[in-house]
Formats: structure tokens, sequence, C-alpha cells
DNA sequence: GTACTCATGATACTCGGTCTCAGTTGCAAC
DNA sequence: GTTGCAACTGAGACCGAGTATCATGAGTAC
């Protein structure tokens, strides 16, 4: 795919600029990452590098979410996927097929939200938008081979 | 709390017209879960029987969120957090304190987000909207008594 | 090079939830 | 009412994702 994603040299230097070791393991997890600008698992990640211990795959992600360079998104069913983020506030939109998550920016709907009657329901301090889709090359090759199908009521 | 939420009898009625049977166990819980009209966790169901199995909870909370009738809502962080559904699309608002959960209807953010440009993202499947917010008690108190703060980037 | 601190990896553990399976029970048919 | 049987239950094993522990290893500052 043709996104735009920060390559491993912009998390290496943002978690060095935060006073983080850059360590063997942390590096080679940082150029993994940077191959899946579409998002990905701990467990593909692991399978990039199976001999960096389980421990230190997830301490990695929890320290670049901590950062804020990357985005946890959990799924309704299964596993969280990560993506690495852009930066600023913004929403994901999630293929239901392959699990591909991309980023958007969308400033009409925020203003709608900002509208909420904030007094049915308390102070407002936050929200979270995920949307649902078939992603281009999903709908192209038309067949299901990844996730399972969200139910969204 | 002066919410509508429906009842144990509403859970049995629509069970039972489902074709499933209506077991000492199942109405126990369908009684419990009347008493939590802002959701609970399926910990603090358990609490309320806890001379029903655990396999017991999980399969009759299960149950149903599968008939549509109780939403799940997975926090970023915790344990999810189970409520009776109104019907309909919706969405929820979660008190970010103490884990109350709200559904709210608001058809103009529907509006908004049906005028996505698909076409950058593919084709709209669904979306799910949570807000975040400080309930009406929680501002009142001003204490901070339940859930770990919600980051919202 | 030394020292100091942070990071790593192996492994045990937690937690939310599911699976298995023998025993029980709701409920419909008689 | 009794009976028959699939649906359901509870105990406990199991699972997958993630965290805690702790002895060892490797960046960094001097
Ligand atoms: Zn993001
Ligand atoms: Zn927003
Ligand atoms: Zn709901
Ligand atoms: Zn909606």
């Amino acid at each position: 795919m043709s996104t735009w994603a920060p390559g491993s040299l912009f998390l290496e230097e943002r978690v060095g600029q935060a006073g983080h070791r850059l360590t063997g393991p942390r590096l080679a997890l940082f150029r993994a990452i940077a191959r899946y600008p579409e998002g990905f698992t701990a467990e593909e990640l692991r399978d990039q590098h199976p001999s960096i211990g389980r421990a230190t795959v997830y301490r990695t992600i929890r320290l670049l979410v901590d950062l804020g360079l990357v985005c946890k998104i959990a799924l309704p069913e299964g596993a969280p996927r990560y993506v690495v983020a852009g930066g600023g506030h913004h929403h994901h939109a999630v293929c239901i097929e392959c699990g591909a998550v991309k980023e958007f920016r969308y400033s009409t709907v925020e203003s709608v939200l900002g509208e909420l009657r904030a007094d049915v329901m308390g102070q407002i301090v936050g929200h979270r938008i995920e949307v649902y889709v078939r992603c281009g090359s999903c709908v192209d090759q038309g067949g299901r081979t990844g996730l399972a199908p969200v139910s969204t009521p």
C-alpha cells in the first residue's frame, strides 16, 4: 500500500529523545513495525523476531503506546491491533476482513460531537470512534480472508 | 439512578421467545442484571451469585450479547462492562470514574458519519462511538473512586 | 575501562474467558 | 403425572494475551 507511515527512524528518534535506550531488540522491532504501515498484532511482531523475548516485545509495544507513537486498537473480538500514529487527534478505519487500519481526521464529526448535550451525561472528557470498512483491496478481491465480521448494532 | 432499564422480566421473556430454557441460574442472573441499570462486569455478577458456576455466568452473558439484549463495552483498559440494551442503533457514554454506562442516540452524528468519504477508506460497513464522561454523581462528589482515567488522544 | 542504570529473556503468574464432560433439569409429549 | 431427552449446569482443565520477577546483559557517562 502507498499509505505513508513514519519509518523506523521516526520511532528511533522519538524514543531516543524521550530518554530511552536504543537497544538492539528495540531497533529490530522498530524496523519490523515499519513493515506494517497498516497495523500489526503483537503476535505478528513476535513472528518477525522469534529470538526476541516475549516480554520484550510487549514491553516495547507498551513503551510506544505510552509515548503516543503507536495506537492500540481494541477490536470488538480478538487480539488488539497496533498502528503507528501520525500524531494529533484522529480516529481509525479498520477493515473487517484483513484488519488493515487507517487513520482519519474528520473535523465535522468532532464539532458535531462537541454539541452533544453534556447535561444528560455529565462532563464530556473524550471520545473514541472506530469506523468499520471493507478496504479497497478486500473489496476488489471479494474474498474474506481475515478477521471475523464485526457486528455493529 | 432514575435511568430506565428493562427489568428481568424483559430478559426472561425475550430469552424464552428465542427458544432458550428459563433455568434457575438464568433467572437468578437476569434478576441480578436488572439491579445494574448502568452496567456490570462479569465479576460483579458473579459476586451476586457465588453459587452459580463461573462458566454459566459467562455463558449467560454471551447468550444475552448474542441475542442483542446486552451490549458489551470494551473499555480501553480493564475488564469489559456489559449493559442491558434498549434496542436499535445507539452508542454509549461511559463514566471514566465509576464505569456507569448510558446509552445515547444522536442522529446528527449518524448522518455526519454517513458523509465520510468512503472512497478513501473502502466500503463503510459500520461504526462504533464511545463518549467518555464524568457522570453527574461523580462530578458532584468530586472523588475518584473507580476506573483508571482514559487517555483519548 | 569502569560503574551505573536501564533493558533483556526465561519463566512463573494473572486474568478474562472457553472447553470438556459427567451429571441435572426444563419442558414438551404422552 | 410420568417419561424422555436435548439443553443446561458446575467443576475444573485449559487457553491466549499480557504482566511480574529476577538474575544476567548491554547502553551511556565518566
Ligand atoms: Zn491512531
Ligand atoms: Zn474525534
Ligand atoms: Zn448499548
Ligand atoms: Zn451511530
